[in-house]
DNA sequence: AATCAAAAATGACCGCGGTCAATTATAAAA
DNA sequence: TTTTATAATTGACCGCGGTCATTTTTGATT
């Protein structure tokens, strides 16, 4: 039997996550040291680790609550009314995951754990992710506004796919003028939902 | 005006090369460590910078490479007569990718590279790969056996998300007996490429 | 208050990728 | 052959993430 842990604890891991999230508003998730953190946390480097499995687990901690915020943003107001309204919902999301390559490597590498880890904040923000765009989905289906000859759990899974294929071109290129994520999803939405009479 | 490189440094490059891709065949990707080639090689480890940008430049020659080598096997012979079989023409492909995660981050890395850098292997063997999708596509637009109404280049895009997403799922789970990404892709591509009259 | 076992924190140490001023080899020019 | 510019290579050094045997702190028990 595991005893609770003790206050100690728990204001030590909330001072890291503190002081890392002021570092990266700071420096952005790419100049997120963990040297860093502990020094301006008051603790060795092997407490870091005691309180997350290795650097991704912090940074997974971090962007699974900001991913949260955005949720909230999303599921705020009424569903889409249609496909265009939909693919305008989601780019607040390719903006932020779009800003650091860190961001994108991080989601991809739990964006499957919906079954495992499920205790992890990025792992709940997935699955929450994935319900409303199902939940949409359906809507739209009712409405007629997409296609119904698959379930909405499969569109939603390709929409996924197809965020992260904007994503992986966008940071492929040195992104100075280039055609945002955002428009560039456009025409993979449309003919991805587009209604099959 | 730089000069041509000397007898002694292609061969040095060449050696370097040989043995990761020994290593990588007794060790697999993930056991690759510059010291180790270095060592065997019998050069310094700055002498592998100097050839490579990184581990990362080392590592795209041998998988641009091996892909280069799957593409040959997948051109032969006629093209797919149907959506059905071109799926299966790719899951050697995703055999291949599926094997280590080292191998599929380093081709999402490059995979939107088609611009830049195209004389690096492994750019070639993207443009390879959609080129020939395209190719396929074309021709199962033309005998009406998929839909008509996107350029199939939009249509190989979009496969190649399917791919990444299949293969991201995977990575994300311990795939002890789960359902392999050949036959993950296969819903996707059915919903993708179905006939909209 | 003294004792003790579990919890929490420590920091020296390691692995490994990557850098760069200094050194050596090469081939063309004098 | 000697000189000289540049190509090629070297290896000590650094940054940074991660480990683990050891030490300190904590709260319950006597």
């Amino acid at each position: 039997m595991t005893r609770a842990p003790q206050k100690r604890r728990l204001e030590t891991r909330a001072r890291l996550q503190e002081v890392a999230a002021t570092i990266v508003q700071e420096q952005g998730y790419s100049g997120l040291r963990v040297e860093d953190v502990v020094a301006r946390a008051g603790v060795a480097k092997g407490t870091l680790f005691s309180h997350f499995k290795d650097k991704d687990g912090l940074l997974a901690v971090l962007i699974g609550d900001e991913v949260m915020r955005l949720l909230d943003g999303m599921e705020a107001g009424d569903p889409p009314q249609d496909a265009d309204e939909l693919t305008a919902r989601l780019a607040p999301h390719l903006d932020y995951v779009g800003q650091d390559r860190v961001i994108f490597d991080l989601l991809l590498r739990y964006s499957g754990t919906t079954a495992a880890e499920p205790d992890e904040v990025v792992t709940a923000s997935f699955i929450r992710q994935v319900t409303l765009l199902t939940r949409w989905l359906q809507v739209l289906q009712t409405a007629g506004q997409i296609r119904q000859d698959q379930p909405p759990e499969l569109l939603a899974e390709g929409i996924q796919a197809f965020l992260n294929h904007v994503l992986g071109v966008w940071f492929c290129m040195e992104h100075d003028d280039e055609t945002p994520p955002a428009r560039a999803l456009a025409p993979y939405l449309q003919a991805w939902l587009q209604p099959a009479p």
